[in-house]
DNA sequence: ATAACGTATAACCAAATGGTTGAACGAATC
DNA sequence: GATTCGTTCAACCATTTGGTTATACGTTAT
């Protein structure tokens, strides 16, 4: 039972992209151990609040992490489905190429008495 | 068994930004279906060949194509392992959502009598 | 040898990215 | 009410990215 995943072109490379840099995936790892506000976030990094605003938008707009309103924070939780669907994909691609090695060893297993009237027998 | 993976963090960084576009993501397909010339692959996109040869590059440089010299051509296939490798990476991610979770379930498993003195019995 | 092909690379340009500071605003606290 | 805190956003800047065209160079074919 394969499952099937929805990620549009416009998703995936949102995703990627905000998983192109090793702060954002240290946010996501951060957020994953346990919910936090954006400046407690900020507070973790040698950088301005601003800065890590920035990328925790890029990692909401991949919906890598979600934003809950509490009171005048904003507290940062990841996605964990989200992850599970982008490693969902990767898998689609490494079965594309084991498709490719079965057709492949598939090809070399026939016997060479193709239906065309050459055959040696 | 958890298997280990080595890719340091500029290694990630390559990897999913070389995921992060969508032209890429299907000249890895491609070159996953089978291996082609990069001139090849160039004929099948609406670009011009050096903007194809740049792609390339940047999937080469995240080791997720392999470039093969033959004559005057420079055959690319995709490396499965390399995606494989991500896949895992992603893995252990979820691993850590679920560490989390495990921990969480303890917690609220633990009977309520702990150690410090006002137990409610 | 010459021409054609495949590749690599440089120079250039517009747009996006990743950082900064500062201003504005609602919520919480004094 | 005034202040502080947390957040958002705009303006700015340097660098990177993704595209172009043009040039150079090795390999194959005529």
């Amino acid at each position: 039972m394969v499952e099937r995943i929805e990620l549009t072109d416009e998703q995936m490379d949102r995703i990627f992209h905000a998983l192109s840099q090793s702060t954002r995936r240290d946010m996501l790892r951060r957020t994953l151990e346990g919910e936090r506000s954006v400046s407690e976030l900020a507070r973790e990094y040698d950088m301005s609040f601003a800065a890590v605003h920035k990328h925790v938008s890029v990692l909401e707009r991949a919906e890598l992490v979600v934003k809950r309103v509490a009171g005048r924070e904003r507290r940062i939780r990841a996605n964990p489905d989200m992850i599970a669907r982008t490693r969902t994909l990767l898998a689609q691609y490494e079965a594309m190429w084991r498709a490719r090695i079965a057709r492949l060893d598939e090809l070399l297993a026939e016997e060479p008495n193709p239906s065309d009237s050459n055959a040696p027998a």
